[in-house]
RNA sequence: GGGCCCAUAGCUCAGCUUGGAUAGAGUGUUGGACUUCUAAUCCAAUGGUCGAGGGAUCGAAGCCCUCUGGGCCCGCCA
């Protein structure tokens, strides 16, 4: 690569400027013996503004007593240019705006992004993090409401790699719930055929027909609730017929459904299943101590007469750790091993690889037989959970007892809410549900809901369709391949282009489209910076970096610049959204660029052209770098 | 009744954490650009009492308070 000088140019180049400019304010400020140090340097939102503005004159203006503006000017008469910083000006709405060294500012965000790597950040400082995502109950195939989670925590995860945290990612598997007790009773008492699934995947089988059939006639009849409690029961021993079958149903559905998370993309480093959680005894163990002390009762009276609470602030805030009839709640399982992922109790568990195989990297699971804590080194000194929500308060309480027991602070053990997905009205009615021009929530009890390989395989044929027309000569196993990645990046993009606080309304003809805000978008224009590539010899020569001085150029080597800035935001804010956004600002700037500036034509020995082609291959490795922390594959023709 | 979240263009959303320059995209509608590195693109026009009111501030979409509308949650289910 021509003009790369390892260690001679600053890796991170807008970071770099930031701090140029951050310092020539502070040095200004010195020789003037103005004391401030609350002042922010940051990119000005619209050009026209300097490259990088600051707003110190506001803040130095109160205790001044004098107009930002006539500040400004002093204080930028005093700030010293830098090797990436030209000149300084102080504007008449009293910022003070910087103006890089363009040659010096291209040369640098080009060679840095052509330096393999060196997009990564340093925000973890190399920490441990567990991040818990899917966690779906095994008794369904996933609809899209659960891939917003497995989105989520993969695109989490893959942003907390990148920024120096050593990951590690749990999906934590409820194979004791009552949601699969019902689904065993179907099987043993309604009579379903677990081998005749009538030619559906296993798990929807199992989700769109036999749950949903179960739930009907349980809701309807007190004698199969009764049932499928004693169904709950018999599970809680190993032993029995029924746990038995209850386990070999749960695990066939989650071989499926980790079909679906490896389809798009997502990985697990353990799967943790309840029912060793429950086996371990840590319930046990630390419920012993907690009797010891002041922090839980056993109730004589009330409503909640034989439970053990946790007393809350008012009675009604009291929880049931629990009950009369000796078992333990939700919450009170869900402490334990929110202790043993902090590291807080000692690892109770053995760890077996995964019978069904990983893609890429090994997948293991907890294990009651094989030897306790064989280096599978999970515990972390934070958690991040990845959960809706509609579990915001049970989370809260969570934390809180965790912070009570085990003194672990709300750094420590993060619950990462998102709103769930909703139903578009028309959806819904396609379904065979009337809303009344509402929107509604997904139900897996009553059959309402989309399924997320449906979804999937739609895209698919949508994207096939799409890339056939553009390539009449590309052959079937490309076409495949090509599509599948269109599907998984629009599926995936739909998922976190938008804050986690805000409702998706999934609507099935919407999350077709293939144009505007998505996720195709961007990769079509990967695939025509990789054309240019292509086409473009590589001469080598030397690079006329002074060239790229027009507004389209300027614009792009910003964006290409600002990669790691919006990955330290992302991972200090734990919110995919941040990526997602700069990975469509970064497709602007480059089509646009792209429209109006020629890059092959003229002679390729010419320092211009030379030019823009590296700054295309900077696009393009920047742009490959936030798809790949999305989780967005980056086809090179489409 | 209590708690959490949301409200910005016709629609879907950025911007709010850390107040500062003309509030931005996509979509929709209208018009335009393919003998050119892929038109899944681009350009132009259109479109905004930033839910309402009050407060602190030189300055508010952003901060504080009140209210309105909407979503979600409040089980010996998970």
């Amino acid at each position: 690569m021509p003009h790369k000088t390892p260690g001679m140019w600053p890796a991170m180049s807008y970071a770099d400027l930031l701090d140029h400019a951050s310092k020539s304010v502070a040095g200004a400020l010195r020789e003037l013996g103005i004391d401030n140090d609350d002042y922010t340097v940051e990119i000005p939102s619209k050009p026209g503004f300097g490259d990088v503005s600051c707003n110190v004159a506001f803040l130095a203006a109160k205790a001044a007593h004098r107009a930002p503006r006539e500040i400004a000017v002093d204080i930028a008469k005093e700030c010293r240019p830098t090797d990436l910083i030209e000149r300084i000006e102080a504007h008449g709405s009293g910022h003070i705006n910087f103006f890089a060294n363009v040659p010096a500012l291209n040369r640098s965000v080009i060679t840095s992004a052509l330096d393999g790597g060196s997009f990564a950040v340093d925000v973890g400082h190399g920490s441990k993090v567990a991040i818990e995502h899917t966690s779906v109950n095994p008794n369904k195939a996933l609809h899209i409401g659960h891939m917003r989670n497995v989105v989520i925590g993969d695109v989490i995860s893959r942003i907390l790699k990148s920024t120096n945290h050593r990951v590690r990612v749990l999906n934590y598997v409820d194979d004791m719930g009552l949601q699969v007790a019902e689904l065993v009773l179907g099987f043993a008492e309604l009579g379903f055929s677990e081998s005749d699934t009538g030619g559906k995947r296993f798990d929807q089988y199992c989700g769109d027909v036999v749950y949903v059939k179960a739930s009907e006639k349980i809701k309807a009849d007190p004698a199969l609730k009764a049932k499928s409690m004693e169904i709950l029961e018999a599970m809680e021993d190993q032993a029995t017929d029924l746990a038995q079958t209850a386990s070999r149903i749960s695990h066939k559905i989650l071989r499926s459904q980790l079909d679906t998370c490896w389809r798009i993309g997502a990985r697990y480093d353990c799967l943790n299943f309840e029912s060793h959680i429950v086996r371990s005894g840590m319930w046990a163990r630390i419920f012993a101590d907690l009797q010891k002390g002041s922090m839980v009762r056993l109730e004589t009276e009330g409503k909640n007469a034989g439970c053990w609470i946790v007393p809350g602030s008012a009675p009604e805030d009291d929880k049931v750790l629990v009950r009369s009839n000796g078992v333990a709640t939700y919450i009170a399982k869900d402490i334990p091993y929110a202790a043993w992922k902090l590291g807080k109790i000692p690892d109770p568990f053995g760890y077996e690889p995964c019978a069904q195989e990983q893609p890429d990297v090994p997948l293991l699971q907890t294990s009651l037989s094989a030897p306790e804590g064989a280096g599978a080194d999970l515990q972390s000194d934070r958690v991040i959970t990845v959960i809706d929500s509609r579990q915001t308060r049970l989370q809260t309480i969570i934390t809180a007892l965790l912070a009570k027991f085990f003194g672990a602070t709300k750094q420590d053990y993060v619950h990462l809410a998102y709103e769930s997905v909703t139903l578009s009205a028309e959806t819904a009615a396609q379904m065979g549900q009337q809303t009344g021009g509402k929107n509604v929530q997904m139900s897996g009890r009553s059959g309402l809901f989309v399924n997320a390989v449906a979804v999937l395989d739609m895209l698919q044929e949508r994207a096939r369709a799409e890339t056939l027309r553009r390539n009449p000569e590309m052959g079937a196993d490309e076409l495949d391949r090509v599509s599948e990645q269109i599907a998984v990046g629009a599926m995936r993009y739909e998922m976190i282009r938008q804050d986690l606080d805000k409702v998706i309304t999934f609507d099935l003809a919407s999350s077709m489209r293939l144009d505007g805000d998505t996720s195709s978008y961007i990769q079509y224009a990967h695939a025509r910076a990789v054309r240019i590539l292509q086409k473009a010899d590589r001469p080598g020569g030397g690079a006329d970096y002074a060239s790229l001085c027009g507004a389209h150029e300027r614009d792009l080597v910003r964006a290409i610049g600002t990669l790691g800035l919006s990955l330290r935001d992302s991972a200090v804010n734990l919110s995919p959204k941040v990526v997602a956004r700069y990975a469509r600002d970064l497709t602007v700037a480059f089509n646009a660029f792209y429209e109006h500036v020629r890059v092959i034509g003229s002679s390729e020995a010419d320092p211009v052209t030379v030019a823009r082609i590296e700054l295309v291959d900077s696009f393009r490795a920047a742009l490959a770098y936030a798809l790949g922390l999305l989780g967005i594959p980056a086809p090179p023709r489409m």
